[in-house]
RNA sequence: GAGCCAUUAGCUCAGAUGGUAGAGCAUCUGACUUUUAAUCAGAGGGUCGGAGGUUCGAAUCCUCCAUGGCUCACCA
């Protein structure tokens, strides 16, 4: 990679040919253009016109046209040059007698990369390809940079990461990745507001980092002289907002979670979090499978598609199932005994189960399903009922305590979404933060902290709500086929290149 | 945090066993008015990721460091 104060032989060139440009008293940062054509309005406007009729329709349909020189093949008095927009590409056709001398020489000067522009007329060359015979010539902005090779592409995992914008100019797959990634937020929102959900934001700096079991990240305010935490999730506000009144609030906002990164892991990434008042986790499960198969229809017309080698079916309804019957379903064992965590604990041993001392029986019955039955569940399923031990937030299940009404959507392997009836018993919810707290004394530093602000907005009374997280990377992820989160983010967490060594 | 692998021209990549660094595209000069991975003739371009070491001699072998990828761990 060239860096600054280096440069290489082409960027040499292209700046000499900017100071020429400037001498001549041509601007090479340009002013606006008016376009009356993207490429593929090109494409779609002219390419059924034959070449013959297109040649007596000369003249008559005069177009503007601009975008990146991505080619360029000179051929004396005349040249042709493919540029590059949003929709597309498109072919210029320039001829020295059509332009004249001075802007002739400047195509013949402009470099791969560069932003111009020019007035023309459609026409269709000798094999038949949608071209535009320029009348005029203009650089729009020069570029003094050399753009990656026009037929390998930019391969270089690390720059792609680091120089995302080049990776979309030559890789035009990423392009459709992001369009679609936005495509698929559009529809969720749409979806949500159609249902009567109203959108909202809450902070991203909490003072007491809360709503789920992870390590924050520290800042620092300086007027005001107090730490404060990046939030690591969205839900204890939002549940606030329950408190006062908002039936059906969604946020769809970026969390952070100070841990390592991998192929699925970003220190920041994109959460939707919505509750519901009066509703409870199936309810919720009914509303998440028609999100996200209304997504899945509306961005691809469809309700099936693939990642990796598999065909995934996102039609509703997808299976219910409780976490303890398909432990059992998958081990054989049968964590509906009443079991001692001693029991429990040999159990692990016996089945391989890689736990620790201090967990208890739920914690071990979530070993079970995630070290065991996880990764098998391929299509889309609901797994419910986790144990409370691991479920501080969530509302006890009537018939059995030792367990929730929360529900996990596993697909392809992966958790999708997280939810539960919320708890709404201020006294329970204090008891459950005081676990917590126990858990943090233990050393265990992603265990939550008691957030006496929100247990205040508990006691004022939440109806009975439920609520749903989805982790929208891994969502597009699924949609878009991406093995990697870093797939679907434009600017993926990258450690700084140490220049100085 | 651990293991394995990678880093060579602007980009994509070759460079067995150690012996003066190569190709295609891109760039530069010249020719060419319907080309399309344009063509033809010529030319330039490298601290081989960085620092040490072994050796008469290192892109190549060794050590450390940096960055990235994959797998694992933590998690979503």
């Amino acid at each position: 990679m060239t860096q600054e104060g280096q440069q290489s032989d082409q960027m040499l060139v292209r700046l000499e040919k900017l100071e020429q440009l400037q001498e001549q008293g041509y601007n090479p940062f340009g002013m606006r253009f008016d376009r009356t054509h993207t490429a593929r309005a090109m494409h779609e406007s002219f390419e059924e016109y034959t070449k013959e009729e297109l040649q007596e329709r000369e003249g008559q349909d005069t177009v503007a046209v601009a975008g990146r020189l991505m080619t360029k093949r000179g051929k004396g008095k005349a040249g042709f040059a493919h540029i590059q927009d949003l929709s597309g590409q498109i072919q210029l056709y320039v001829r020295k007698d059509a332009v004249g001398e001075e802007q002739y020489e400047r195509f013949q000067t402009s470099d791969i990369g560069d932003i111009v522009a020019i007035h023309g007329v459609a026409f269709k060359t000798k094999v038949g390809e949608l071209s535009v015979k320029a009348h005029d010539f203009q650089l729009l902005t020069k570029s003094l940079r050399p753009l990656p090779d026009k037929h390998h592409g930019l391969k270089d995992i690390e720059q792609r990461y680091r120089q995302r914008y080049l990776d979309l100019i030559v890789n035009p797959d990423v392009q459709e990745t992001f369009i679609k990634r936005s495509q698929i937020l559009q529809s969720m929102r749409r979806y949500l507001d159609a249902q009567g959900f109203l959108e909202v934001e809450t902070p991203m700096m909490h003072q007491i980092p809360g709503g789920a079991s992870a390590r924050p990240f520290v800042t620092h305010h300086n007027a005001l002289d107090m730490e404060l935490y990046m939030r690591i999730a969205i839900e204890l506000h939002l549940k606030r907002l329950i408190v006062g009144g908002f039936e059906k609030v969604y946020e769809v906002g970026r969390v952070f979670r100070n841990e390592g990164v991998s192929t699925r892991h970003n220190p920041e990434f994109t959460m939707i979090e919505l509750y519901e008042a009066y509703a409870d986790y199936q309810d919720i499960m009914t509303l998440t499978e028609n999100l996200i198969a209304h997504i899945t229809q509306d961005v691809y017309g469809q309700m099936q598609v693939k990642y990796g080698d598999e065909i995934i079916d996102l039609s509703p309804s997808w299976r219910r199932v409780h976490m303890v019957d398909l432990i059992k379903e998958e081990t054989g064992v049968n964590f509906w005994a009443e079991l001692s965590d001693e029991e429990a604990h040999q159990l692990a041993e016996s089945h391989n189960v890689q736990v620790d001392d201090h967990m208890t029986f739920g914690h071990i019955v979530n070993e079970f399903f995630e070290q065991l039955v996880e990764e098998k569940l391929i299509q889309p399923t609901f797994v419910y009922g986790h144990p409370l031990a691991i479920s501080p937030l969530a509302r006890q299940n009537a018939e059995d305590p030792r367990f929730t009404d929360r529900f996990e959507l596993f697909i392809v392997g992966r958790e999708h979404a997280n939810a539960f009836t919320e708890l709404n018993d201020p006294i329970d919810q204090r008891a459950r933060f005081e676990e917590q707290v126990k858990a943090r004394e233990r050393g265990d530093d992603e265990a939550q902290m008691m957030d006496e602000d929100f247990l205040e907005s508990l006691e004022y009374g939440m109806p009975p709500t439920g609520g749903l997280g989805i982790g929208i990377d891994r969502l597009v992820m699924l949609l878009t086929n991406a093995s990697s989160i870093r797939d679907v983010l434009l600017f993926p967490q990258m450690k700084t290149k140490d220049h100085e060594q």
